[in-house]
DNA sequence: GCTGAAAGGAGAATGAG
DNA sequence: CTCATTCTCCTTTCAGC
């Protein structure tokens, strides 16, 4: 799948808003009937541009209210250095993101956790333990104004 | 709703990995026959622990390639001017995410673009120009170790 | 390429036990 | 929770534009 058009477009819009939607509903938003639309829809699954559908949840329901910035220097930059950090990174719930960045550290992670006592425990017992770390730097989140899982489409 | 029990859980857990899941696949997998499990998802969705249902796409393939994290300082903290940076932020689709967090910025925002060009455009014309912004700081994303919407379940 | 219709099957949704 | 039933919608195939 080479390139897509306005139709694709439309497409991705809406199904990164809501999945949820029925077949027949996404025909008629996109203008398409609904053979070509689930054509179309298909396609790009196989093609990989969607690439998995999910459920978002409330993380403040579930008892996740602490939410934080950490960044990260590493000790060495050695590969094995390196891997063990990203397999502790990969393996940890806590940890919604982590990035290389241009800057003063390593890796800027995003990190949420029940409360500020479970992100300190989650910091000292468990990252700084995996004796790759060199220092961090903890931002914590006051106040989420936006968050999306929705890219900027055409 | 108030409490979850380990079904619930579960349920959240699988869901949050794959939403395209089937009722009765999914009631297999949490060991539960296909009605209950379809009741407790609809109390699940109706009780605000899911949010929405929605597609995840590729950026790479959509020709966005550029993250960055923005830190940005406002000009002042009067109601209106921080009414008018978050109207700014909600309506911009290049803003993925937007914290107030403590330290030395008011804000980190997240943000994608097809290039680096276009990032400059989007911070120069659009962030700056929106006349609220004191300073603000890039840090490029070198490379994405890690990006999860799966929240830390059970 | 698209539309429209139509058939079949799968799975969602409901109600009773 | 299980069972059984209803019913909606997905999915495919066909025709024709």
């Amino acid at each position: 799948m080479n390139e897509l058009d306005s139709f694709d477009l439309s497409i991705l819009k809406v199904l990164q808003e809501d999945s949820s939607i029925h077949m027949q509903a996404l025909a008629e938003r996109v203008n398409l009937s609904k053979t070509p639309c689930w054509r179309r829809v298909k396609k790009l699954e196989e093609s990989g541009y969607i690439r998995k559908y999910v459920a978002l949840l409330d993380h403040r329901k579930l008892g996740l209210s602490v939410m934080a910035y950490v960044q990260v220097s590493m000790k060495d930059h050695d590969l094995n250095t390196l891997q063990v950090f990203l397999d502790f990174v990969e393996q940890s719930p806590y940890i919604l993101d982590c990035h290389a960045t241009a800057g003063n550290f390593d890796y800027v992670m995003k990190v949420i956790a029940a409360d500020t006592e479970e992100l300190e425990n989650f910091l000292m017992r468990e990252l700084l333990s995996s004796g790759v770390i060199q220092s961090t730097n903890t931002n914590l989140i006051l106040r989420q104004k936006k968050s999306t899982t929705e890219l900027p489409v055409k």
